[in-house]
DNA sequence: GATGAATGAGCCTTCATTCAT
DNA sequence: AATGAATGAAGGCTCATTCAT
C-alpha cells in the first residue's frame, strides 16, 4: 500500500511526535479499561486528533496496544536485569525493590497495562513471557540460589522470592484505587513512597535474612 | 441489588437455580475479559440459556457484575476477619496466609474479578472499599499494631503488612498466566500450592519475626 | 453462539419470510452494483427492515451474496441439464435456447448477478465452476458431439456452441441497458421476447444445420 | 473531459506520461472490481505514485473511469464501423468477427470494463449509447438489411445479428474466468484464439448463409 | 418462564478527497 | 510535480436492551 508507515521510509518529525502523542494518550486508557474496553475514539480525543488521523499512524487498535506493551516490557524488567550475582545481596535487593516501587509510583499506568494484559490471559505477550521473561527469571533465580548456597541469605525459594517482590511492589500501582480508598489521604501524601519503601524493605529484607530461617 | 425481580413473590427454586447458573457462568468471563470486554451473549451461552431469558433474571449486565462482586467480596475478606488479637501472631498469620493462598488457587477467578474491578478504578465497589473494607483494615491493623507493641512480632507497619500479604497471595491467581508461562509444568504440579505456601510463609513469617528488626 | 439460524432449530415462518425478503431485496442490488458496490443499508432499506435486523438473519454480507448465488446457479443451469441425447437436435436446441431466453427476460437480475460474479473473477463460485459446471458441460458437449457424429447437425465444436448459446441468450439480460439504449421502445415492446427468440433461433439453428457446413 | 488540468498550458511530457500510466493501471482494476469496488489506493499503488499525486492528474475517481471508458469505446467500435455495405458479406462478417475476437483475447480488460459499466446500468455511457452507438447500429443494421434484401445472406434480423456477434465474441473476455474454470488448460492454449475463431465463424457464417433459411 | 425478533447506539475501519508544504 | 498529513462520511458488524408472544 502507500501507507506512510513503511519501515523503509524514515519517520518524519511529525510522525514521531504524533505516534508518541498517541501512545501517551493510549496508555492510561488501556491501563484502566483493558484492550476491549478501550475505544479508538477515546484515544483520539485524548491525543487531540481525529479518529481517522490516528489510524493513519497506527492502522489498527491492536498496533497501538502492542507498541505500548513492547515499550513497557523492556523498561519494566530493567531493574531485575541489574541484579548482580557478585553484589551484596542486601544492597542488591534493596536497590531492586526500591527501583520497582519507584516505577510503580511514577508509572502506575504502565504497571496496570501489564496487569490487565496478564489478567486477560496474556494473549499478546505470552510468547514473550514464555521465552525472554522465563530466561530472565531463570538467570536471576540462579543468582539468588547462589546467595543461598553461600549462606548470604536465608534459604528461600528464589522464584517465589521474585514473585513476592513483583507482587508486593506492583500492588501499589495495580491496586492503587483500593489503597487510596482504604488509606485516604495517607496514600496521597508526598511521603507515601518513602513510607512504603521502608515498610516493604523492612519485611522483605528481614524475611530473607539469615538469622533464623523458618520452615 | 440481588433481589428477585418480583419482590412480592419469593424466589422460586427455578429462579434461584438459574440466577446461580448465570453467576457461575459469568464469573470466569468477567474475570478474564473485564466488565466491558464481557458480552451477555458469552454468559448466556455458557449458562445454557437464551440472552433474553438471562435478562429476565438480571435486567442489566451491570446487575450480574454487581451481584458477583458483592458475593465475592464477603467471601474474600473472611480470612482477614478471623485474625484474632489474642491469638498467637505466627499461628494467626500462618492461617491467614494459608487461607488466602488456598483461595487464590481454588478460586482464582474470583480474585481476578476483583483485580479487574480495582484496576478499572473500582467504579462499582469503591463505596464498599471506602467504608467496610477501610474499617476492617483499620481494625486488623490495630491487631497487628497490638502485636508489635507487645513485642510479639517485629516492628512492621501493619497496613503495609496487610497489603504485602494481599499482594503476595493474590498474585498467584491474578498473574497465573505469567507464572505458568515462566514456570511451565512446575506451576501445574499438584504440589504447587504446598510449595508456594511454604515459600511464602518462610519469607513473610521470617520477615515479621522479632530477632533482628531492620531499618 | 445463540444465533437463531442454527440448522438444528427449524426456521420459523417469520424467519423464512424475512430471509426470503432479504434475498429478494438483495438480488437486484447485487446484480447492479456487484458485491463490493452493494451496501447492507441498501438491502435493508429495500427489504423494509433495519440493518441490524437484517444481520440477524444473515450474519454477513457475504452470506446473503452466497445464498443468492447458490440459489441462482441451480436454477440457471436447469435448462442445459434437460438437453437429451436421444431427442431431436433441433427440438432440443430450440427448447434450450427458448428456455434460456425466457429466463433472461424474466429474471434478468439473476443473470446479471452471475455475470458480475464471473466478471470479478468468480471468487465465490469458482469451485462450483471447476467441478459441477465443468462436469455438466462435458456431459452435454458429449451429447452434442454425439449428434455431430450421427450427422444430425453440422460439424460444430460442442463446447463453443454451448458458449455461444450462453453468450447470446444471457446478453439480453446482462446488456439490457445497452440494448434499451440502442433500440429504444422496441426493446420494451411486449413482443420483444418473441422477436428475439425467433431471431436467435433462426441464426443458431441454421448455424448448426447440416446443409453445408463451412470451414 | 480528458483535458489537462490547466487548459492554459499545454500538457507536458510528464503529464501525458503520468496520465497514461494512471489509465493503464486503472483499467484492469476497474475491469475486475467495477467502479465502486475500485479504490484510488489500488490504482495509485499500481501506477507507482502517491494517492494525492494521482489526484493531481485526475481530480476525481470518476474522471479516471470516464477517461478510460471514452478511450475504450472508440476503439471498441472500430471494427463495426468497418462493415462495408458493398463488401462481400461473408468476408465482411469474417473480418468483423475475427477482429472482435482478437480484441477480446488481447484486451479482455477493456471488454470487462465496458461490461461492468453496462451491467451497472450504464450510468456513465448511457448518453453515448443513446446517440452515437444507436446511430452506428442503425447504420450497420441497414447494411445487413441491404445484404438480406439482395439475397446475399439469409433473412436474419440485422440488429439481433449484431447483438449475437457482440455477445458471442465478448463472452470470451467477459466470462473468461468461467471459460477457464470449465475448460482448464485448453483455454490457456496458444491456439485457443484460433480454435475459437474457427468455431464461432463456422456457426455464425453458416447461420446467416442462404442455403436454407429456417423459421 | 422462555424465546424469536427487532433496534439504537456504538465501534473499528476504509475511502475519496482536501490541505499544506 | 509531488507527498505527508488530515478528515468527513460512510460501511460492516457487534452489543445491550426491548418487545411480543
Amino acid at each position: 500500500m502507500d501507507q506512510p508507515l513503511r519501515p523503509e521510509r524514515p519517520a518524519t518529525r511529525i510522525q514521531t511526535a504524533n505516534r508518541e502523542a498517541i501512545l501517551a494518550a493510549a496508555l492510561p486508557i488501556f491501563a484502566t479499561y483493558g484492550y476491549r474496553g478501550t475505544t479508538i475514539d477515546q484515544i483520539a480525543k485524548r491525543a487531540g486528533m481525529s479518529k481517522p488521523n490516528l489510524l493513519y499512524y497506527f492502522r489498527r487498535k491492536e498496533e497501538i496496544y502492542e507498541a505500548l506493551l513492547q515499550r513497557t516490557l523492556t523498561e519494566w524488567l530493567a531493574p531485575l536485569r541489574m541484579l548482580e550475582r557478585d553484589g551484596d545481596p542486601e544492597t542488591e535487593l534493596r536497590q531492586y525493590i526500591g527501583a520497582k516501587l519507584r516505577m510503580s509510583f511514577e508509572q502506575p499506568e504502565a504497571s496496570r497495562l501489564f496487569a490487565n494484559e496478564v489478567l486477560n490471559g496474556a494473549p499478546v505477550i505470552r510468547p514473550f513471557l514464555e521465552t525472554d521473561l522465563r530466561a530472565l527469571v531463570e538467570a536471576k533465580a540462579e543468582v539468588i540460589a547462589h546467595w543461598v548456597e553461600r549462606g548470604r541469605i536465608a534459604s528461600v525459594d528464589p522464584v517465589h522470592l521474585i514473585f513476592l517482590i513483583w507482587a508486593t511492589t506492583q500492588h501499589y500501582a495495580d491496586f492503587a484505587a483500593q489503597i487510596e480508598a482504604v488509606l485516604g489521604d495517607r496514600a496521597k501524601s508526598r511521603d507515601f513512597l518513602t513510607e512504603t519503601t521502608e515498610a516493604v524493605l523492612a519485611i522483605v529484607l528481614n524475611g530473607v535474612s539469615r538469622a533464623e530461617a523458618r520452615s
